[in-house]
DNA sequence: GCGCCAGTCTTGACAGTGTCAAGTTGTTCG
DNA sequence: CGAACAACTTGACACTGTCAAGACTGGCGC
């Protein structure tokens, strides 16, 4: 199935070459070249599929959006907690390094591309239900972030990009859903 | 004075010049030929001075850390505020967004560079200063963060971050500074 | 059953990149 | 004055993304 002229689903096989290779030595690193041969096609094989690198990235990117929607959606609907949420965030950053990465560095993507527009919505969606408010807006218009969610989606969102740049001491490290959690316990938030 | 063979001050102007590029299109587009042709000078004179791409982003990351363990200090002497030296940290992402981005991407960087090392330490302690709770270690060993200040830290680097990957919404982006300032009022720090 | 066509992939080329080796120019100091 | 040294240039190499042109296939209508 992989070695026939047509592939079967190459435009899936590059993805997940893309995914390894990225998490590897990051978004940026990516060689186009190297993810063809790794699913051994020719070197301009994914032009076809993604245009451009950026195609490719931008790819990678909404199938981040879309896993990570799922993993809030999911933490949410299992306890219904706001905390967990937060956790499953962080979760996702580590467990998903390459889609995460790729899903926050939006000078590498095509910021137009409509599937990447829908998979980041979902996202955002997910993270106001996550955030405790629901709060619908007053005529069924889209919610928005209030200053209490806008501080924790800050808070865990710096706190995985901190954790995964190298920059938290080593007892954080080693173990970021301990140190999460207790971070949790000290912070309030309230209507000021 | 910068037209001699022997140039003057050619690091300097490299590393003027790569900020300069840095700030239009990130770190990790940064072309070292570019940036030779900017300050005047042959493709590989920048190797001399840095040895490696890395080794110039290395020492834009190097220098982005002191001015910013300067700015952070400086909000701390000037206020005493623990929230102003947060709002000193986003400002000066927003500032300095050239410095900013590079100096957290470390598979970009040499990372065990002692200038680096150095200045990254400087802006540790300005960072652990201004979070309001010195207390030096009990025998004058560094002092480590606490609960505190790693939510505070996240919460004003996620701050960031999202800001600049233009993730928030329209209203938070038009004025950072006064959204933050609001989180600030909503959000509370104590003792779990 | 057959031909043809749209879609899939390959081949070859191009300009641009970082890095290395060797050479040239300038400065400084004995 | 000359010799050692640093600063910079020149030329080459392998590698990159992108484009144009061609080759292969599977499946459609007839």
């Amino acid at each position: 199935m992989t070695d026939r002229y047509h592939h079967g689903d190459l435009r899936r096989a590059l993805i997940d070459a893309a995914v390894e290779a990225i998490a590897e030595s990051g978004p940026s690193a990516l060689s186009l070249r190297a993810v063809a041969k790794g699913a051994g096609v020719s070197h301009a094989a994914p032009a076809h599929h993604f245009g451009d690198k950026s195609g490719l990235l931008t790819a990678v990117a909404a199938e981040g959006y879309d896993r990570f929607a799922d993993a809030l959606d999911r933490a949410w609907e299992a306890t219904g907690s706001f905390i967990e949420v937060g956790i499953a965030y962080v979760r996702f950053a580590i467990d998903n390094k390459a889609y995460f990465e790729t899903m926050f560095r939006p000078e590498l993507l095509h910021e137009d591309d409509p599937e990447l527009a829908r998979a980041e919505a979902r996202s955002r969606a997910a993270l106001i239900r996550g955030s405790g408010e629901p709060k619908p807006g007053p005529d069924g218009e889209a919610p928005e972030f209030n200053a209490n969610a806008l501080g924790a989606w800050s808070l865990v969102h710096g706190f995985a990009g901190l954790l995964m740049t190298g920059n938290f001491p080593p007892s954080v490290a080693a173990d970021p859903e301990g140190a999460l959690r207790e971070i949790a316990n000290h912070v309030r938030f309230g209507d000021g």
